[in-house]
DNA sequence: ACTGTCTGTGCTT
DNA sequence: AAGCACAGACAGT
């Protein structure tokens, strides 16, 4: 699970900034070089070179993004700058202020690319890719490694991608169950979508395996019971495949109705799921 | 070519 | 004022 020494300079920064989102925010150069294997000369170079930027300025970027994403959900101010990691008040209008309404020059400069793992693999319903943040999984897909790999930098065109099969083990192997038409483990989730699309999608995960529902159930399950033409629509905009189950949704008249990555798939997964 | 140590400078707190 | 991050110079492999 997780793996050695990082070697190669992305490796290494792929390695700190991944402690710095778990502590959702700037770590100490020591602490980092303790995971990356190098000497802190040697990560203050391997982060201008793969981004552009310093390690301290990737942990600042991490917590005023935290702070952003909190602040519009927060109905108190205050607790989304304690939740975003700022000790007080002061410090959050000091240093993130002017971030969180920064000209796109400073935000060019401050908000490096992320770095994304991916994976490939495998299963029983054809290849899948999966795309993860450290925050959890972001993308997956199923086709041909070259047009899946082709969508991935079309969707994260700005990311860093690093194919990491050793970091992705537990990720993969949960979608070759799932492939099988088998039951899974939860897999954390990173996924950005809006509000509808994400009461859709939280909907879908509670279809049991083996289970379907008709697009006007789901919506009146989300209390849009006018929104099914909209929920198909959320359907098809799902980032992840299989995880999110949007293959077990189909019409009132029992066809399929459609799916992203080819009516086929969907056919097959239903029946696998059925038969156990 | 890549990496670590030493070091001066300038930010941050 | 103290501590830390940063980057240049240099040397070892």
């Amino acid at each position: 699970m997780t793996s050695v020494p990082p070697t190669t300079p992305v490796q290494r920064v792929a390695a700190a900034c991944r402690l710095m989102h778990e502590a959702q925010g700037p770590l100490p150069v020591n602490t980092l070089i303790a995971a990356t294997g190098c000497s802190s000369r040697q990560l203050q170079r391997d982060f201008a070179d793969v981004l552009d930027t310093t390690p301290r300025t990737y942990g600042r970027s991490v917590r005023t993004t935290l702070a952003r994403h909190r602040l519009a959900g927060a109905t108190r101010v205050t607790d989304a700058i304690y939740d975003a990691g700022y000790g007080s008040v002061r410090a959050f209008y000091e240093e993130a202020a002017q971030r969180l309404g920064m000209s796109p020059r400073d935000y060019a400069n401050g908000a490096p690319h992320h770095v994304l793992l991916w994976s490939i693999t495998d299963t029983d319903i054809g290849t899948v890719m999966a795309v993860a943040a450290p925050q959890g999984l972001c993308s997956t897909g199923i086709g041909e490694p070259a047009e899946l790999m082709e969508r991935v930098k079309r969707e994260f065109p700005a990311a860093i991608l690093l194919r990491d099969d050793g970091a992705m083990t537990d990720v993969m192997s949960a979608l070759v169950h799932l492939a099988a038409g088998r039951s899974a483990p939860d897999l954390p989730l990173h996924v950005q979508g809006t509000a509808f699309q994400a009461r859709v999608w939280s909907a879908l995960k509670e279809i049991p395996e083996g289970d379907t529902r008709t697009y006007a159930e789901v919506a009146q399950s989300i209390n849009a019971p006018s929104s099914a033409r909209a929920v198909a629509n959320a359907c098809g905009a799902n980032p992840t495949a299989i995880v999110v189950p949007c293959h077990r949704v189909v019409r009132t008249d029992g066809s399929l109705g459609g799916y992203y990555w080819g009516i086929e798939i969907k056919r097959d997964l239903l029946q696998r799921e059925a038969t156990p």
